[in-house]
DNA sequence: TTAAAAATTTAGGTGCACCTAAAACTAATT
DNA sequence: AATTAGTTTTAGGTGCACCTAAATTTTTAA
């Protein structure tokens, strides 16, 4: 039977698997805040039920199995932002708490009445893709705001949404997936950014701007 | 710290209270499925908690707390079923299953958001009071359809919301809250009764019958 | 009023998901 | 190659919500 807890460790292993092939162990445990050591048992758990490869030392990798189940959680994360945002009402800093507790109790007849009411939808309200519902999702790893060249521009593309005072604050800005910015300058020493956002100028610090992830904007 | 085990203790603590003071160990045991001797072990940690008295071998009474947390839960579960009718388009046998899992995780705003889109109504898709957000609820001890005088007609006011098969039987005969029924007449030895409705004729056995709470029609 | 039946509690035990502390392993540095 | 720093695993333990079997209390009926 596979349980609340094993769903968010596939889930999280498979959002971390970004690029490299193999995530570590402390990878796992910073992620859900949780010690190593859990993490060690909870994985060799999923690699008997042969929902990921574990390698002591070495870091685990999700087999197809495991991959379908983390699929369809972050599937049921996406839509339930979106349908909380754009049914319901909710500010688009609520959603990802919401979505985190629904995200494993709902039916499929409610993944799938949801995303009928929402036109089968393919990226959730802070910009991330919605996988299909057996399709393969391949997260595309852009940059952030931080590393963006002084005097170009770019697009935003999705950001962090697990901070939901951050997502208040970039709402203000006026920094939503689509929106595009304008990086006017760099301030010494770490220092804010410069940026112009639709006529408008605001300084932004490198924290904010390395979780808002953009794609260059080809003129 | 309450868990979603506590709340469904509460709940159904709530609901076999009907007319007498005191719930027994062994009525809780037999509606939620579990061992009596589980019962007495929660029963005694909700004690310690404030949230209901217990005396030994006597049974168990909500104290204002945990009437106030079972009401709580009760008012998720009926928006939720009502919600997963009207809105998302559920027929009505499945959404007692979908409310038991998702009545432990919405937050306030979502049940708020729920009221709202649905103008703050007070009966469930199975004829259900619906609590108040700080109300109180008194559930009225109708009498069932089995209990009917033959020759005369009752008003059906709630049906038993927790067998699906037996909902969408009710569906077929047209057995909807407000339905008016006419018991036309009931077979020897426990068997079926004989109802008109809407002008045509069906047979029902007893154990339907037990199921579906009426109020006597004044003609 | 006492024995039998029924209900309830206690005792002991399970699996899950976590924890801390200590041991073991790997990688980096000299 | 040895020391050290960092990572990972093992060992042992916690609280929760359940279980079965045995003991106890209450109720019922001969």
């Amino acid at each position: 039977m596979i349980t609340h807890a094993m769903e968010d460790y596939l889930k999280t292993v498979y959002l971390l698997r970004e690029g490299q092939e193999k995530v570590s162990t402390s990878a796992i445990a910073q992620q859900m805040e949780v010690s190593a050591a859990s993490v060690t048992g909870m994985i060799r758990k999923l690699a008997t039920m042969g929902l990921l490869n574990y390698t002591s030392y070495q870091g685990v990798e999700l087999t197809e199995g495991g991959q379908k189940i983390a699929q369809e959680i972050i599937r049921h994360h996406r839509l339930l932002e979106l349908y909380l945002v754009e049914i319901m009402g909710f500010t688009w800093d609520k959603v990802h708490d919401e979505a985190d507790k629904l995200e494993h109790v709902i039916s499929e007849e409610f993944e799938e009445r949801m995303s009928e009411a929402l036109g089968h939808p393919t990226t959730d309200p802070h910009g991330h893709a919605i996988p299909a519902k057996d399709g393969v999702l391949q997260e595309v790893a852009y940059e952030t705001l931080a590393e963006v060249d002084v005097g170009s521009s770019a697009t935003v593309q999705h950001v962090n949404d697990n901070d939901p005072k951050m997502l208040r604050y970039l709402d203000q800005l006026g920094i939503l997936p689509g929106t595009v910015i304008h990086v006017v300058a760099k301030e010494p020493f770490n220092g804010p950014l410069r940026l112009r956002i639709d006529q408008a100028e605001h300084f932004v610090g490198l924290e904010v701007a390395g979780n808002v992830f953009v794609s260059p904007q080809t003129t």
